[in-house]
This record gives C-alpha cells, sequence and structure tokens, in this order.
DNA sequence: AATATAATCGTTATTACAACGTTAATTAAA
DNA sequence: TTTAATTAACGTTGTAATAACGATTATATT
C-alpha cells in the first residue's frame, strides 16, 4: 500500500523525568549530555523510539537502562514539538514521569552515563526544554498526589511515617500537622505496621509500615485527599 | 552540525477530540475519512504536523480547518506511538480534546470533509485506535470538570441554568439535585444573570446568564468541585 | 384558570477536617 | 537512674461542605 506523500517525517524522542526519595530528600536522576551539541550539559534520561517498540515501551526502555529497573511507575506527562527544541533536528520529545525506589537503583549502571541525584532545590540549569518538563512533572505530581496515592512508589518496601510525611511535606514545599498526617493516613487504612523500629533518626525509633498493596490498587481510582492544608 | 545518525524518522500527526453541545445533547464532530485505508469510515479529524508548526499550533490549525473557529479550548491528552496503529506507515498521534460552542460552528465547512455531529451514544465504531483517544477524552473531561470549570467552554454566551445542569449530568451520566446544583452554581459566583429569558423549552422561561470571565479565569486553577453526588 | 417548568427558601444529618491539646511509650545520653 | 528527645496515639472543638429531602413561589402560555 502506498505510503503518505508530501509529509515529513520527524524524530521521535522519549525523555524521563526521573524522581526518587532517600527517606530524607527528594531527588531527580540527570544524566551529563554525551553529544554535542550541549555536551557535557545537565540533562534528562532520553533516548529515540525504536522502530518496534511504543512510547510507553520506549520510556521503559530508556528507564531500564539508566536504573536497571523493572516495573516502575511510569506516566506519561505530555509532548513537547516546537520545531526550534532541539538545534540539531526536528523531534518531538515524549515526557514521562517515573517515581521510583531509590535504593533499588544500581550504582553501577549509572557511570557509563554520568548520572547524578539532584535535590529538587538545586537543581542544575538543564537543555532544551528539559526545564520546562520537569516543572510540568512537578505540577502534576502535586495534582496527583492530592488525590491518589502514588507517593507510595517512591518510597521502600518498608518505610516510616516521619519519613511519609516528609514526602509529602517536600512535595507540596509546606509543612503538615503530624497529628492529623497520621490520623488520615491509618484511617485510609493503606499502612501495615511492621513490628521492627528504624532507630537510624531518633532515639526511640519509629515503625517500619508496608504498603497494602491490594488496598493501594482497590482505593487508587477512588478520589483520596491525603493532602492537608496546614500552615 | 552533523544529524542524529541511525535514527529512524517517524510521521506525527495531530488527532482532535471535538465536543459540542447544542443545549441539549453533547456530541462529537467526527469526519468521514476521505483517504484509503479505511476510506469512507468515521475518524477523528486529523491531520499531519507541519514543518514550522509546533503541536499546539498543528492541533489549532486543525480545529481551524474544520470548524472555522479561533480561540477554541484546547487541551493535549495524551501521545498514542503503537507501532502498527497505523497500518500504511509509522505514525505517532498527538491527541488534543477541543471544548467549543457549537453555535459558532460554521456548518458550510463540514461539508468538505463529510463532518457531522454525534450523540456521545452514538458514536460509530472509528478507525484505528480512534475509540480509544475518544475514551480517555472522556475521563479526562470527567476528571477536570470535576475541580474546574472547563464545561462552560461548551456553552454559548448566553445559557440557561438548566442547559447548564443537563451539560453536567451528561458528562457524568447521572442525574442531579437541582435544588442543590443551584446554590453551588451561584454560590461559585461565575454567573451573571441576563435580564431576557428561554422560552423554547417552558412556558415560563429560564433566565439567561452569562460566564463572568473575569472570575472564571480567576477561579480556574483553585479546585473547585462543582459536581454533585445524586444518584 | 390550568399547567408545566423554573427558581427560591428551608431543614437536617452527615462528613471532612483544620487547629490545637494531651499523653504514653521508648530509648539514648547525661 | 534520671533526663530529654522523639514517635505515636487519642481527644476536642468549631467550621465548612454538602447530600437528600420538603415545600413554596413565580411565570407565561395555552
Amino acid at each position: 500500500m502506498a505510503k503518505y506523500s508530501n509529509v515529513k517525517p520527524i524524530l521521535i524522542a522519549v525523555d524521563c523525568i526521573i524522581f526518587g526519595y532517600d527517606g530524607e530528600h527528594l531527588k531527580l536522576l540527570l544524566v551529563k549530555r554525551a553529544i554535542e551539541p550541549e555536551k557535557d550539559k545537565w540533562s534528562l534520561m532520553g533516548g529515540f523510539v525504536g522502530d518496534d517498540e511504543n512510547l510507553d515501551g520506549a520510556a521503559k526502555r530508556i528507564l531500564l537502562e539508566l536504573t536497571g529497573l523493572h516495573d516502575v511507575y511510569l506516566e506519561q506527562l505530555h509532548a513537547y514539538g516546537n520545531p526550534d527544541r532541539d538545534p540539531i533536528e526536528r523531534t518531538v520529545s515524549v515526557a514521562y514521569f517515573a517515581l521510583i525506589d531509590i535504593n533499588k537503583y544500581s550504582k553501577q549502571i549509572n557511570d557509563q552515563y554520568h548520572a547524578e541525584w539532584f535535590k529538587l532545590k538545586e537543581i542544575p540549569k538543564l537543555i532544551f526544554d528539559h526545564d520546562k518538563m520537569v516543572k510540568a512533572a512537578m505540577d502534576k505530581i502535586r495534582y496527583q498526589a492530592a488525590l491518589h496515592p502514588i507517593l507510595f512508589e517512591l518510597l521502600p518496601k518498608k518505610f516510616t511515617i516521619p519519613q511519609l510525611q516528609a514526602l509529602y511535606e517536600q512535595v507540596y514545599d509546606s509543612p503538615i500537622d503530624n497529628r492529623n498526617f497520621i490520623r488520615k493516613i491509618t484511617a485510609s487504612g493503606l499502612l501495615i505496621k511492621q513490628t521492627e523500629k528504624d532507630k537510624s533518626n531518633s532515639r526511640r525509633g519509629a515503625f517500619y509500615f508496608k504498603l497494602d498493596k491490594q488496598k493501594h490498587k482497590a482505593q487508587f481510582q477512588s478520589f483520596l485527599n491525603l493532602t492537608a492544608k496546614s500552615k
């Protein structure tokens, strides 16, 4: 069958905004760009969409390349296609954001890409329109996290309530009343208390919790409101 | 400067999911596909992204071509890129949804494309993955309309409260308590009552209202909740 | 005058929740 | 052993939102 005539093809790339949380700080994984132009500048991890790949597949592959991780929370954010966004060649980029458990991340791999985790407030200037992508991803995460329990994707299997609260506080850049937070979280029924404690941050130690994955899945679509509006 | 080597270009299209509301029914504007394959099948209005166009620009152009309308509410929905989604040639489609005032729509233009408005519940089978796009658009509109006053984009300058309510009822496919609805809507302060009435649907007639565009803009980002949960 | 639709007013019970107070438990350090 | 720091839990109060009703009034056409 004939192909569409007179249509100029365009390159299609995928860029990943990768969030991680180490229990203290919300971070972004960036790589040093290996090719010209903008060589050695900080950039999102990206790549071109392969021949037999769909967009989600490309994003998964790129994420796997950089982090060694399968089964990561990944969501399409937005497609960016200004004609001049890449000075070399017309490229449309479909941006995805990923939420990963930073502990599962295999550090060896990143040497190849000169990858580094940056605290959100210390992100350097990025190439092309990647700054815009990061901002959009943050906005979307705030929007999503206000209604759905997505932030658990950033946590390790076992985590403490203080860690969880600190995560919410960083996403919304505002303090949360601890007493109301505990109430809301326990009322959601999403957490299963463990017997062990994390004693690295206090004398008393904070109990570990696990996510009840059944309930998490079941409640994901129901409009929760896990945020608080404290000063 | 050298181009990226070994990267296969892909065609980039934009497809528009165009919603309209005639005061009675929420509708979708579809066109009869003019070219093979799937010639004469119903389809979303789409087109390829031009050389000097960004994605939003392409969507605007395509919308203008079909409807004759500028300044339409338009939002990027999702990018679709399965390798086999278009049997002719690998094409990534960026879907946009549009909310238009159906009265402003110029009927002459659509003859060229054999366009037709379909009630939401009477949409025919569409080509390629366009069904999926329509479903995603409906989901997104429900999501958005629950928090932001976007449905006003579908209404003419002057509209009645019964029309507005019927619109919400169709979007959520469930009846709304009229007394609570009026209270909520008037409390929002978004409506300005006119002196005229629409007498086409009742003896008494229903007052026309206009949208307070200042307040609409101001309140758009604040998380409203304009929906009701009546049976 | 009858009638159908539009619009207003009112009530009640429930839920969500922010803001703040208080206390018990735990354990490292003094 | 006592002290201090921290986590975790329970309680209170006031307010706002709102769903689910009931009842009534208004209006203009037939």
